[in-house]
DNA sequence: GCCCAGGAGCATA
DNA sequence: TATGCTCATGGG
């Protein structure tokens, strides 16, 4: 099988740039990751999203136990919703990872409730909490923990993925906009923006091959951390509003180079 | 009332 | 390995 398995000709690096180059010009920083917690203090906006710095977890551990509940709390789940129960978290103080670990799953399950599949993920939250415990960042702000220290980043994916309840889409999230490190999000805006883009309809879905899909980020982008996060928020946000699915092909960025829009006559 | 939303685990063929 | 089912609330 070819390196692109299933997928047929993947994008260049040159299209994978130039893409991000239109949706940035056009939507601008997104300054991902949101976080509640910090919403209207100085330097964040009414949502929370950080001004200029990004919440990363290695300066503040408030941010990092935001991003990662969020990322399980927003599992096949609107923002809103878990933002709703990360408000309902915070205001039930289950606000650090060992008080999810003492916590009773009911008690857990019930403040998460706003986020939908409030049992598994309350038990998710709990499974991860108590791996986290030697995997936190290091309050200096450099590396992580020292037991952290001596692994390389790809080995704590690893071992985020052997957590019940976390796929590669939640543990790359977490990766990426708490740890700081550099790996691209695939989730089901990626899939569909660039299977309408780079494959027309034919392959519109791409539902399989999430480390293809990965790889053809990590080897056209500079892999800087802060373009990884921006670049995911774009797709995001322009999925969001214009990708959807049912597209609003007309007037979108995106037209002349979307083998869809060529393809249709939306 | 229906569709959709920043998935993942599990059973079955 | 591929597909289908399950988990579930809330907004449009």
């Amino acid at each position: 099988m070819s390196e692109s398995g299933q997928l047929g000709r993947l994008p260049t690096a040159r299209q994978i740039r130039d893409l991000y180059e239109i949706l940035f010009e056009h939507y601008g920083p997104q300054g991902w990751w949101p976080v509640v917690s910090r919403a209207c203090e100085p330097g964040y906006d009414a949502r929370g999203y950080h001004r200029g710095l990004y919440p990363r977890g290695r300066e503040d551990m408030s941010a990092f136990f935001d991003v990662v509940c969020g990322a399980v709390l927003t599992q096949n789940t609107a923002w809103k919703n878990a933002e709703a129960a990360l408000i309902e978290m915070r205001r039930r103080r289950f606000d650090t990872f060992e008080k999810i670990i003492s916590a009773r799953t009911e008690d857990l399950a019930e403040a998460v409730r706003s986020s939908g599949y409030y049992n598994q993920k309350a038990k998710k939250l709990k499974f991860l909490s108590e791996v986290l415990r030697n995997l936190l960042p290091s309050s200096s702000g450099r590396g992580i923990s020292e037991e952290l220290s001596i692994e390389s980043s790809e080995i704590l994916r690893e071992r985020l993925l052997d957590v019940w309840g976390l796929g590669p889409e939640t543990v790359d999230s977490i990766l990426l906009y708490a740890y700081d490190l550099p790996f691209f999000v695939i989730d089901a805006y990626t899939r569909r923006l660039l299977g309408r883009v780079f494959y027309s309809t034919g392959i519109s879905e791409l539902r399989r091959g999430y480390d293809v899909l990965q790889k053809i980020f990590h080897r056209s982008l500079s892999g800087s951390t802060v373009i990884y996060g921006e670049y995911h928020a774009l797709l995001v946000r322009h999925c969001k509003e214009s990708c959807t699915v049912r597209p609003h092909c007309i007037g979108c960025i995106l037209n002349k180079q979307c083998l869809f829009y060529h393809g249709s006559d939306t």
